[in-house]
DNA sequence: CCATACCCTGCAACCGGTTGCATGTCAACA
DNA sequence: TGTTGACATGCAACCGGTTGCAGGGTATGG
């Protein structure tokens, strides 16, 4: 404390300035409106004491605090720093300041953090939210929400679409000969993994594949990992994951059996976050998480810009298929041996 | 705008519950000075109207805001989700908030945000900090901050100290007949680039090594491919790169020109963060980012609430060496063809 | 030379809480 | 029954800006 020199305010500058309080602050906010002598005097007295507005005084006259908030699901998982990164980003460039909460997935941790944050922010970006759809109608009373992967009518909301690139990855793997693959599905709850489920299970159904859909406990290695025995043993020659972080479980604990990718199976991710570094390089679907931070941040302020902006707007991102080397032929059928 | 409904005040709970303002405020703040049954009517009063305290006004009056601000060079970088995590979950268990915010690397703008930052937050984060120790030095007497992996006397900081695994590395290639080595270099002007940098000097001077140091552009993959003709024609036959991501733009690059790790080439990453994920199992330094942000967390905490705490605090952080397979003994000596 | 308008600046109320101090009430004790 | 003190609550100033309105000064036009 002793160590901290207190900040001036604008009464300080303005009496050593011989100026009124008012004076000092239009100085500062609305320049026009003064002679450019008096504000030249006035920012040079402020500048001589290191003067710095009060966030907080001027947040509760105005009723705006600059400020907006992002949560994600779990600020670790490589999928959202490049999100985060852009959002951030933008809302800088409108002199707007960004909180980041991690709700650990948990959809009560979600809306507690949404209650702290009310008062402190003019907006709340909601990355993959797990909140119940009538929690999320009746927060949008309250205070201006963008959603990111969740789709709520009535809300605004930016899309990642990886359907079409999942769909072009089924018919990539039937082309080369695969009958039976599977889904390792990712949190059930959450509009993405619906989303990825149906476009699969749509393009199975389509080119009279089976679909064996196989859920994972979390989007996670480990969790990959944890999964191979019941796959093998399903009788699949491929498979697509939820996310890239599932494929490398796979990857490794086929890889620890002998089991070379894509020689004795095909497998592709999604997400496109750690698939470039992997070995072999895992086929997976890019999607523009940097360009959804983005528009989900400029949304936010078009939303608190205007007077009235329409709020049902809609936003449906592309993605794109990187075909890497995890896919092949299927290896000669397999007799599914129920080793355990 | 027509939409939000507004917020009720004090004044307006106050009326409601036949009360004075304060009695409302201390109904929150200290119910202990108040009766039990006064604190419930209001309580009651307030969750009808769904009161939220205004923060902005609350930060006036008593000169807290309940915020910290976290700033990285590089929010993508893997590095440094885990610490923002792991410091963000300190901050609220003590119910703070945090804003987070990237300076993309350069000392100019992190110290254009935190002059942003200063009237909205009670302290700040400096994840490696490139601001010129000066500049540091008169910013600590306005606000206060905690440095991590930046070591500037009288602020209180947390060090990760990779310079014993990373000679560890040295031994480890030494002892594996290597004798001429490089180090892939990081931003010159960061505290972890020169800490990593001497303590592999160190160690191969004490071992009799020839040592090669190469400068990359960036910590990233891309800067990792764009060295290995600088490396290779240099005559190392092992390398220890300043991050995973460097590493891992080099075995990359070398495998495209069909030279397998460890039997060409022996590689040592740093950070531990993609190593895991590559192919074959990066040698890496593990380095505990989560605990550090932690710790860094709690430094700021005990500065905002002892009147006076001894602020020149240093803490620590030991790393390990995770042996995988990329380190293996030196090819017969390579003809250094300097192919372009 | 006077009227009009515009430009600049000051006054004072206001944003929504917090808090030191004063006041009132009531029980306990002498 | 009067005194004392603890407890509960109200009053009003204050935190540091912002902003509608009023007023003084100067330039412009008649």
């Amino acid at each position: 404390m002793s160590s901290k020199s207190r900040v001036p305010t604008i009464s300080e500058i303005a009496e050593r300035a011989g100026v009124a309080r008012s004076s000092v602050s239009r100085a500062f906010t609305r320049p026009e409106l003064l002679s450019a002598t008096t504000v030249l005097r006035i920012k040079r007295v402020a500048e001589e004491l290191g003067y710095v507005p009060n966030s907080s005084a001027r947040a509760l006259s105005t009723g705006k605090t600059g400020n907006i908030a992002f949560l994600v699901p779990d600020v670790a998982n490589p999928y959202f720093p490049p999100m985060i990164r852009s959002a951030q980003l933008a809302a800088e460039n409108l002199d707007y300041c960004v909180f980041l909460a991690d709700f650990e997935e948990s959809g009560l941790k979600e809306e507690k953090l949404i209650e702290r944050f009310a008062g402190k922010v003019e907006g709340v970006i909601l990355i993959s939210s797990r909140m119940p759809e009538d929690r999320l109608q009746g927060l949008v009373e309250k205070i201006p929400i963008v959603l990111v992967n969740r789709d709520v009518p009535g809300i605004p909301r930016v899309l990642i679409d990886a359907g079409s690139s999942l769909k072009q990855a089924v018919r990539l793997l039937a082309h080369q000969g695969h009958q039976e693959i599977a889904y390792l599905s990712g949190p059930s709850v959450t509009w993405t993994n619906k989303q990825r489920q149906a476009a699969i299970s749509e393009m199975t159904n389509e080119l009279g594949l089976q679909l064996v859909v196989i859920p994972t406990e979390k989007p996670s290695l480990e969790s990959g990992q944890a999964v191979v025995d019941q796959m093998m043993s399903s009788g699949v020659t491929g498979a697509i994951a939820f996310n890239d972080l599932i494929a490398h479980g796979i990857m490794t604990e086929l890889s620890s059996r002998a089991l070379g990718v894509p020689e004795s199976f095909s497998i592709v991710g999604c997400d496109n976050s750690i698939s470039p570094f992997t070995n072999p390089p895992l086929t997976s679907v890019s999607n523009e998480t940097t360009e959804a931070g983005k528009i989900a941040c400029e949304m936010i302020m078009g939303l608190l810009g205007e007077t009235d902006s329409k709020n049902d707007q809609i936003t449906v991102l592309k993605t794109l298929l990187i075909e890497r080397e995890t896919i092949g032929p299927p290896r000669k059928k397999i007799i599914s041996r129920p080793d355990l």
